[in-house]
DNA sequence: CTCGAAATCTAGCGTTGCTAGCTGTTGGAG
DNA sequence: CTCCAACAGCTAGCAACGCTAGATTTCGAG
């Protein structure tokens, strides 16, 4: 049994080091370099072996964004405002930083046509957490509106700014003022409706 | 003089056609089906000709995302609001239907890695345009803030909606409330700073 | 030591974006 | 009217892609 065991343990790990060595090239050169040969020639085996891991190309993406989304989930819940601060903008700063610094991870995460299971039952955890992180950074701006829509909006938000940034879309010399306008919005003041 | 005229017409107009192709194959099929064999066959030309009009294929994807700005600034600017409500309302709501009805078109102007020039100077006019409309929508509501700036936000917000409407990660049934908080959020009432 | 199964590799298929170089057409000079 | 240079367009092919069939090596069980 033991001999069994020592396979399965150094295949997880072979496993885990094709997921590695994926997100690595991909942050050095891009998505367009991690070809299954350069990736291959990496981790030091050959193609086929990539196969017997994961269905094909996509799926290694796929590995890759959700082991992403638990670091971004991770990185949004070690964000605690400073004083005089708000948690709305902590977990802002959190995610943009996150975009900005990884922008393949958030590529192959949220942009990508990666088709991770969003809309049904089978979200990764990873996802989940991350999201409701987000729902927690909202919760005490919320006013009386629904939590999950208002962290949807928040989210889109976010989202919209990264990739348009990432994309050079935006000014970044505007960058603080157009978080600054971004939080103000989404905080304060109920509105009354219909305009 | 008159025969180089007819020439420098005809291959203006196999430009076009090129340019059209990709579209529809684009829309019906998907980006992915837009190969340089398939435009072809569907311009019934040979590959290299595609080659004579264009740089390579980023640049026929280019000159598609660059119309599609046109059609989005005329489907903005003809965007009036019913009575009753914003002329903000009305921009968004135009915004996300072109997104979500010619997606391949919204992903080839603002998903895909395209590199139209957008910091520098010579930004094509069809984005100018598209942008001004934005401008115009946001203006009314702007209050004290920076107007541009504003207007980057909203679009910020648009595309992470499209965006990630697009990619299933929002739930669809709230469509209608998200948008709804999104106005809501950027319309009225200024905040106090220092959040 | 031998054998069979499992693990791994070599080699190759069909498709991609792109291009070198041949071929047939055509408009202007003589 | 004839010729020919210039050019438009095509055929054919390259290197790189994702992926896989089938040969080969490895290695524990008997």
């Amino acid at each position: 049994m033991s001999i069994q065991n020592r396979r399965e343990r150094e295949r997880a790990e072979r496993h885990q080091l094709i997921i590695d060595a994926a997100r690595e090239l991909a942050e050095e050169e891009g998505w367009d370099a991690v070809t299954t040969r350069r990736l291959a020639d990496k981790v030091e085996y050959s193609q086929p072996v990539l196969y017997s891991h994961f269905k094909g190309k996509d799926a290694i993406v796929r590995a890759v964004a959700i082991q992403g989304a638990g670091e971004l989930a991770r990185q949004l819940r070690k964000a605690r405002p400073e004083k005089g601060r708000s948690r709305l903008r902590a977990a802002a700063e959190a995610y943009l930083k996150f975009a900005n610094t990884r922008p393949a991870l958030y590529d192959a995460m949220f942009v990508q046509r990666v088709d991770i299971p969003f809309g049904t039952d089978d979200i990764p955890q990873e996802l989940r957490d991350a999201f409701g992180e987000l729902v927690a950074a909202v919760e005490p701006v919320r006013g009386d509106r629904d939590l999950e829509t208002l962290t949807e909006l928040f989210w889109s938000t976010l989202h919209g700014i990264a990739t348009l940034t990432h994309g050079k879309r935006l000014r970044p010399a505007h960058h603080e003022a157009r978080l600054e306008m971004a939080l103000g919005a989404l905080s304060l003041t109920q509105q009354e409706d219909g305009l």
